[in-house]
RNA sequence: GGAGAGAUGCCUGAGAGGCCGAAAGGAUCAGUUUGCUAAACUGACGUACUGGCAACGGUACCGAGGGUUCGAAUCCCUCUCUCUCCGCCA
């Protein structure tokens, strides 16, 4: 959520910003900058007037100690229109706030000067490549079919369990998802993220903090008998950690991972380019989640840019990294860095990683901030990316890896697995 | 699922209609002092909105929302959450 004081003291820069990400409702600036000021104005009359009845009332307290009920009661008699008046005012103020909470809801997050114009994900930026495009044997087959040849994930076998999207693996399949996760937050741990295991339910609080709600609710599995919802990502659980706090200056950069299975409904999504491993709606992620000082922040988002490719790199998966543009960013995110590796068999690129700075988007939202030793509270900056999620990853592992005598498992990998090959 | 207790500042915890934005202790920060570690003493020490160049003011906030009252952290109602005991269970 953008900061009221920011849009009424920059407006022209908040439009100018808002145009890079195609937004649609440019009017919504005004009305906000409009309720913000109808805000104050009530809010310094409403001010006055409880001022006023304070006063009389600590002078009313005044004459009852001394016993001088009489004038008391006099100054009482005076001062009788206070109260019907702080009830209006007060139900004026708070309509106004809410409305200016809601339209402020609906702005998304400012771009960053560097963010690319554009409007659809192909005006997305490829800011470098890395690696070679494997050359697949002649029969190459997708992974999909490789999972159901070695029989190591059972889509058919989920259907009967949960339903479409929830798969089983089995295995060296299920052995690799664990080798996988182990690899990612050994790496984490190396790079100085402190590890954290989050629930993966969530309340309705901690939803708001992180932006899910109230836009995304479709999005989320909720359990209705304990209003509680099945996390998306680790973001969420890793981030609300900090909701509502303090923190002191010294202590930025905070630095944390998790490991967590996410769960999303996907709702609406079909087609031949959700099958298999592509989309699902149960998967396994490590999230890493950084807390800075505002004036790192860049740095960090490059930082972070960097060690997700230090991953794939190890993992010998090709890969590119997208600088999305202001279109295709999701809402909260003033950058956003795709990182996507190379499907052989499918041939095409799929999205592993998603590295962003959201600046003070979330933090103003859960009221994160950071104290210096002599100054003011202010808000942190927050970032997130994913550090790797696995489907599209082990997707690209048994679609690239692919040999005639079965699926091999990349150097770095193995000591993790237990097994060199896949047969 | 049943019964009970509770929610106050960074933490512990007092406060029971006006003198309460809130005692006291701890933590933290600044200073004084002692040779170091440490201790003692002094001072500072919530957040948000808002007026003002500033000095300094105003308003709100004691889990949330309502109510009673000239006046509510304190009384009443509703809700949420936490804890304890019992039951069930990993």
């Amino acid at each position: 959520m953008l900061q009221v004081s920011y849009i009424r003291e920059n407006k022209e820069k908040v439009l100018e910003r808002l145009a890079i990400r195609n937004f649609k409702q440019p009017e919504l600036v005004e009305q906000i900058i409009n309720l913000d000021e109808d805000r104050r104005a009530t809010q310094s009359e409403l001010d006055l007037i409880s001022a006023e009845a304070n006063a009389a009332a600590r002078e009313i307290g005044d004459l009852m100690r001394q016993g001088l009920k009489e004038r008391a009661e006099h100054i009482k008699s005076q001062n009788t229109g206070h109260k019907q008046k702080i009830k209006e005012l007060g139900d004026k103020l708070s309509a106004i706030e809410t409305l200016l909470q809601s339209e402020l809801l609906l702005l998304p997050n400012l771009p960053h000067d560097s963010v690319p114009e554009g409007v659809t994900p192909e005006e997305n930026i490829t800011v470098l490549e890395h690696g070679n495009i494997p050359q697949l044997p002649a029969h190459a087959l997708p992974h999909w079919e490789l999972a159901t040849k070695y029989d190591i994930i059972d889509f058919e076998l989920g259907n009967k369990i949960a339903g479409a999207g929830f798969p089983v693996y089995k295995g060296k399949g299920a052995r690799l998802q664990r080798a996988l996760i182990n690899f990612f937050l050994d790496h984490a741990n190396e790079s100085g993220y402190r590890e954290i295991q989050p629930p993966i339910v969530v309340n309705e609080a901690s939803g708001f903090g992180t932006g899910q709600l109230p836009d995304k609710e479709g999005q989320m599995y909720h359990i209705g008998i304990d209003n509680l919802y099945l996390i998306p990502t680790a973001e969420v659980p890793v981030t609300n950690l900090y909701r509502d706090v303090i923190v002191k200056e010294d202590e930025l950069p905070i630095k944390n991972c998790a490991y967590t299975p996410c769960f999303r409904r996907e709702a609406g999504s079909y087609g031949a380019h959700v099958r298999g491993l592509n989309r699902l709606h149960q998967f396994d992620k490590v999230e890493i989640v950084q807390i800075t000082h505002p004036d790192n922040s860049y740095e960090t988002l490059e930082n972070m840019s960097l060690y997700v490719q230090s991953l794939l790199k190890k993992l010998d998966l090709p890969y590119r990294v997208l600088s999305l543009c202001g279109g295709d960013m999701s809402f909260t995110s003033a950058k956003t860095y795709d990182m996507e590796v190379w499907c052989a068999a499918q041939a095409r690129w799929l999205e592993v990683s998603s590295v962003s700075n959201f600046e003070t988007y979330q933090s103003n939202r859960l009221k994160l901030r950071y104290k210096s030793k002599d100054g003011k509270p202010q808000l942190a900056h927050t970032l997130n990316g994913s550090a790797l999620a696995l489907p599209r990853i082990v997707a690209s592992l048994l679609e690239n890896n692919q040999t005639e005598k079965g699926i091999r498992i990349p150097e770095a990998l193995i000591p993790y697995t237990g097994f060199e090959i896949i047969d």
